[in-house]
DNA sequence: AAAGATTGATGTCTCAATCTTA
DNA sequence: TAAGATTGAGACATCAATCTTT
């Protein structure tokens, strides 16, 4: 057994409180959007790969750039995009200018499957984040949210 | 292969873009603090546990009161607190009132862990998160945060 | 020698089923 | 019947090593 605790109140840092507030929102959000996407048959990974190739220039990216963008290695990066290849909405092309390298793009039944997601997504993402504030709430969080990105992430400040 | 894209700009959504910037700023600042945690062989959710248990009343949760503050299932919970358990920072034990539920509680050895770790990783968060805004903005995105929190995540409307 | 991508080995998480107690 | 916790089976991610190309 443990004495009750130890000194000063170190445990109440109010940077820790941040953070947690942080991972409360991130993870309750997908806590409410996970289950729809689950629901039509993709996980939030692979959810996320289909909305940035869907951002992307020709509907395509290299599997490291891909890598880069989402939260995954390039090993995981290569198993997922291996499965959902199989599943048919993903196609890996080889990289002419750099034979070392692969393209991961959209078939046409990647885009048909975002498209007819994407709605009922929104949706969920107003009614549980951003239709939450007012404007001015929202622009100031996600301009404190750019500022930590530029940071934290600084090969991702393209858009956004 | 696809056609280039279809109809209107669905995909460009500002919702979308606040949400991955959230994702981002999330998922790097844990980039940035994981490692630290690691090299001193604890992972995050581990980590996570530790803390959640250092700011509960005598160090300790029941299992599922701790699987609800953490984004794991009570399932993994069971299986971090196992594994922690055998490491000797936790220690399980019967609850009195209720003969279904467990404590999950710090052990001295856990005190003295969390203790050790913390302040090495409040300066991370400092430097790659809260450090980063000015006062005024870090207030502002801990308020919108919490209107978000107190409806994603209803249940842990307590601190914070 | 380094970068892009993949693979083998391994660890951790979830889902569904189960056991015990309320 | 339901709630708290655990377990077996299966899915998915990482690390380190490997192969190819630069």
């Amino acid at each position: 057994m443990a004495t009750p605790r130890p000194g000063p109140d170190l445990f109440a840092d109010p940077r820790i409180t941040a953070m947690g507030l942080l991972s409360e929102v991130y993870n309750g959000v997908l806590a409410r959007t996970g289950p729809q996407l689950a629901a039509d048959g993709l996980s939030v990974a692979e959810f996320e790969v289909l909305l940035r190739l869907s951002r992307s220039p020709g509907g395509r990216l290299r599997m490291s750039d891909l890598a880069a963008q989402t939260s995954l290695t390039t090993s995981g990066i290569t198993r997922l995009v291996d499965r959902m290849e199989r599943g048919g909405l993903l196609l890996r092309t080889a990289c002419p200018s750099d034979r070392r390298g692969f393209f991961a793009g959209l078939t046409d039944a990647g885009w048909e499957r975002i498209a007819a997601m994407l709605p009922a997504h929104l949706e969920l993402i107003e009614q549980n984040f951003v239709g939450l504030l007012t404007p001015d709430e929202l622009s100031a969080l996600l301009s404190a949210l750019r500022k930590v990105r530029d940071v934290v992430r600084p090969e991702a400040t393209a858009g956004g």
